[in-house]
DNA sequence: TAAGATATGTTATACTATTACATAAACTGA
DNA sequence: TCAGTTTATGTAATAGTATAACATATCTTA
C-alpha cells in the first residue's frame, strides 16, 4: 500500500502530478496547458491528463469550470471527506483578470432542491459559474 | 427596414434560420448539428452558425449549455426585452433523457448576489446548470 | 453615390476530448 | 508462487468544438 505525504488516499503517479500541478497554479487551467507543464514528468499525451483529471474529479479534488473548458483545485479538499464529493459548485470568474473562485453557497442549493422537488427533478450535481468582475478590476 | 412576422427586432436571415432550427428542436444542439441541418437553407461552414448563435445570445433569445457544448432556444424569448437579456438562467439537465429545462430562481439568484456584495464581485451573467434525472427518467 | 458599418462566404487552423489498442503494474485467491 | 483479474499506463489516431484571417457583399446614411 502506497501511501503519499498529507492524503488519506491512494492517488497514482500521475493523478498526484495533474493535482499538484493545478494546486500550484493561480488559476484555472486547461488539460492541453497541464499536458505542457508535465512533459517534464513523463506525459506525452492528452489521455495522461484526461484520465488524472477524470479520476480527481470523481474524488471531488479537482472540478472543471465548465465555461472555460479549464480545471481548478478544490479549495475545499481538505473538508470534504474523499469519495464523496460535495455535490455543488459555484465560481466566480473573474472576466477581467481571469481569476477563479471556488465557494458553496446553501442558499442558493436549497432554492434549487426546492425548485427541484416541485418538478420531481432528482438532483446529482450542481454547478453555478458567476462572471463578472473581481473587487480588484472592478474598482 | 426588413421585418419578420412575430419579432420586434430584426434579424439577419442566418440569425433567423439558427434560432428557427433551435425552437423546432425538442433538445439542446451542438453548432455542428445546426449546421447539419441548415446545409439545405444554404449553410457551408462552422462560422455561419457560430456568428448566428453569438448574436442571438447577446439578444438573449439563445442560450448556450455550457457543460454539453450546445444551444438552446430562450423559452422566455418573448417576455424577455429584447436586447437586455435577462443575466441568469438555469437549466436542469437530465442525463436520461438528455432533456433541458430552462427555468430562473429569484432566490438562487439573489443568494449569489448577496455572496457578491459580500465579496466585491460584480455579476454580469449567472449560469447555474444542474445534472440529474427528470420525473419520467427518474421513475 | 461614396464612405463606413455590418453581414456573409470560404479556407485553413487551433483548441478540446475520446476511441482503440497494446503494455505494464497491482491485487486476489488457490 | 503463480495464474487470472483488475486497474493504471503509453501511444497513435481521430472526433468534436471553436476561431483566425481574408475576401466579398449588403445595408445605411449623409
Amino acid at each position: 500500500m502506497k501511501e503519499t505525504a498529507g492524503t488519506d488516499t491512494t492517488l497514482t503517479k500521475n493523478q498526484e502530478l495533474v493535482r499538484d500541478a493545478l494546486s500550484r497554479a493561480d488559476g484555472p487551467l486547461g488539460a492541453y496547458d497541464l499536458l505542457d507543464r508535465l512533459r517534464d514528468d513523463g506525459f506525452r499525451a492528452p489521455l495522461q491528463v484526461y484520465r488524472a483529471l477524470d479520476k480527481l474529479q470523481v474524488l471531488g479534488l479537482v472540478h472543471r469550470v465548465e465555461s472555460l473548458n479549464a480545471f481548478v483545485a478544490c479549495c475545499h479538499a481538505d473538508e470534504a471527506p474523499r469519495g464523496l464529493p460535495h455535490g455543488e459548485m459555484c465560481f466566480a470568474i473573474c472576466q477581467g483578470c481571469g481569476s477563479v473562485t471556488e465557494f458553496a453557497d446553501e442558499t442558493a442549493l436549497r432554492a434549487l432542491q426546492h425548485w427541484a422537488l416541485g418538478h420531481e427533478f432528482r438532483i446529482l450535481t450542481a454547478n453555478t459559474e458567476i462572471k463578472g468582475l473581481c473587487r480588484t478590476c472592478a474598482s
